[in-house]
DNA sequence: CGTGTACTTGATTTAGATCAAAAGTAGTGG
DNA sequence: CCACTACTTTTGATCTAAATCAAGTACACG
């Protein structure tokens, strides 16, 4: 177990971090484990998954270089696993009133926040109602994620989309062919696709990002107010 | 603008807090907004919405008593709208860098980390596959946040159901029936559940919670090592 | 007592799951 | 290097759960 050098100065990380490299398939932790370390990925590509009692399995997130995962309090409520070999900075779990205020702050606060983000992209995911718009949102998600002019390596196999859509294998292979038809996007090799369309990619994921339509008004004539007592 | 009195000396909640009142239906605060304030629940139910901008609604959480919302860090991602007419206590959103210790841990770590929770429980819901674990799961989420014996006031409208677990009026409506033929709960008026075999809920929902089963083993016998370097 | 809204229920349609199998890829070992 | 094996991806055919279309029923409110 060797001590990484923390580069304090930069963003003032003055604990100490671990490195850990894990094969590609192996398991990182697993969901019921006392969470006691969190993690920055440093290369390769980690996913959070929940097992259900049925054998499904729900992913919840990829985390790619600089990301952060595994901020659970207490006990991880997902188990994280290695998409391709990555290697990881690991952190000790903060205690919950934290030692100084560095701690919480810097360590905590950011990251989790980072954390509810990514939970609330999967929400946003899973809460499309056709596979072809649950797809093409996982496509512009992931370019903006990663800024690789329009080309996208996708590491994640098929059943990997398919869990984290909530979508069988079948129907996100099938929906990627209709982009394909539809001239929105071109595969160059299965795990490499290349965006087309972007416009039209945005058009039928819905929500093209930052657009927020107006919400249906509430018919309430009175709106809300301030207690007077 | 009446400034509630702290109630200092039990978690030192040392800042002061405004009441606030909003009858059913009102909206109190819209996506896109700069996060000002985040609010804790002193009565009624409030749901956290996103608006698709094909008009499509997803629901991302019911907040009850006690319950925190508004976290987000610099713009709201949802919408929140009173379900019920409800109070509650609004405070001053925490600065990135927090100014005390305090302001970090107890102010912002543990409801950010209840907010992580209450997404998961959604992608969970969410997750599920057909509308009859669904609409089981969402029973007994209900049931385990509001211990009322076995008798749920849902307050929420079917609709509300409906775009929490994304589905239509008509399905939950349908599978709720067929919940109540199956014996699994029973319906003292619209908005009011008895829950009769919570086994079989928890049965039929799967994942009957805290039981992990084990993940697919990978392949690879060579399991993650620490780096030597 | 009528009007509007929420809820339920039936009939039909359809998107995606399931069943089944072929084609592409990668790793292994002779 | 090539054959063999194991997996991943794609595609076709069929089936089904949930959406959609279409009424009805139950309630609350003016």
């Amino acid at each position: 177990m060797i001590t990484l050098c923390a580069r304090d100065g930069e963003a003032a990380s003055s604990r100490s971090a671990q490195l850990r490299r894990c094969q590609k398939g192996a398991q990182i932790y697993s969901q019921g484990e006392l969470a006691t370390c969190w993690y920055s990925v440093l290369r390769g590509i980690v996913r959070t998954c929940r097992y259900h009692a049925d054998g499904h399995r729900q992913l919840t997130g990829f985390y790619y270089e600089g990301d952060v995962f595994g901020l659970d309090g207490g006990i991880y409520q997902e188990t994280a696993e290695a998409v391709t070999t990555v290697t990881l900075e690991r952190r000790k779990a903060f205690r919950s009133p934290p030692v100084t205020s560095e701690d919480a702050s810097e360590a905590s606060e950011i990251p989790l926040q980072r954390a509810l983000t990514r939970a609330r992209e999967c929400i946003f995911l899973l809460g499309h109602r056709t596979a072809a718009q649950r797809v093409a949102a996982f496509f512009l998600a992931i370019a903006e994620r990663l800024p690789a002019q329009g080309c996208l390596q996708l590491a994640m196999t098929r059943s990997d989309i398919a869990d984290y859509l909530g979508l069988t294998v079948h129907t996100v292979s099938r929906t990627i062919s209709e982009l394909v038809r539809r001239k929105l996007v071109v595969l160059e090799g299965p795990q490499r696709v290349r965006l087309i369309d972007v416009a039209g990619l945005r058009d039928l994921a819905g929500e093209a990002g930052g657009d927020l339509s107006a919400p249906i008004a509430s018919r309430q004539s009175d709106e809300d107010h301030y207690a007077a007592a």
